[in-house]
DNA sequence: CCTGAAATGTAGTCGCAGCTACACTTTCTG
DNA sequence: CAGAAAGTGTAGCTGCGACTACATTTCAGG
């Protein structure tokens, strides 16, 4: 017989912290998906197309790597792209690019509300955006709104 | 003669955001390091000891993982151990875990000050913490005194 | 309209972080 | 104190995201 879950002092409970990293990992494994979304999106906004070359620079990694990213992208039906011809959205690639961009502003607009200067808070949403939860992304809204 | 690099309506200039996004992947790949030492910090305070099973249960990862992981720890000097024995914190592991678990407490509190529930604060948290600066850092701790 | 520069694609390598399976050691317990 | 349970370690596999090197295609200037 296992003895229970016996909680420790200051700690939460064993399947509450691995809950909580476990959904971390998630939101980290989708972390690169958005932010190509989101590039891809700004760029085809304001340039009218989006090469791999133009993706990786902007990236800061190599062109190589871009276009395996963008193959997995696909995969997961999220942009297309034939030789040699750009890289376009799919429906939900421009969906989630949306919701990306959208969460991205908040999040920075959060940071300077909160006092934190302007490349900072640019800065630190890169990161931040990916771990921002749906509750947590409406508190924020209240917050600015008030 | 390349073009200068022109500047695109909205878009942070090209070799800026490469430095964002670099710096994002830079985070990122201390993350999953900054958890272990705080994890293992905790565990050894509470219960005295930090098994890998114990380190893996939490981590809601196989021990085989946590093993793995530790061991790359102890490569960057972060900590030690000795077979079946337990894991401990180097100077360097303490140092670490100590600056990450303040930081992980004033990111939970300045989301809660903000409005985020409870639950939700903790558990996003868990993945922001790895993205707050210390300019950020200051910012937050600054508004939580106000 | 040719040709060289730029972009694109592909192949192969690496390290990390996950996993399962299996072997071995330590610890607990009847 | 012997055997079972728990913990530990190792091997081998996967996918991802990074890289370099090289081959191919496109495209723009002369
Ligand atoms: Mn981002
Ligand atoms: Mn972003
Ligand atoms: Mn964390
Ligand atoms: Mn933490």
């Amino acid at each position: 017989m296992s003895r229970p879950p016996e909680p420790i002092l200051g700690l939460p409970t064993e399947p509450t912290q691995a809950r909580r990293f476990g959904k971390t990992r998630t939101a980290q494994s989708s972390a690169i998906a958005e932010d190509y979304a989101e590039l891809i999106a700004d760029l085809l906004a304001s340039v009218g197309e989006a090469r791999p070359t133009d993706i990786a620079r902007r990236l800061g990694v190599s062109h190589a790597t871009a276009i395996k990213t963008v193959a997995r992208l696909k995969r997961e039906g999220l942009a297309t792209s034939r030789p040699y011809r750009g890289v376009f959205l799919t429906e939900a690639g421009e969906a989630l690019a949306a919701r990306v961009k959208a969460r991205h502003r908040l999040v920075v607009d959060l940071l300077r509300a909160v006092g934190v200067p302007a490349e900072a808070a640019e800065q630190d949403a890169e990161g931040i955006e990916h771990h921002v939860s749906d509750v947590t992304l409406a508190a924020f809204e209240a917050y600015l709104q008030r």
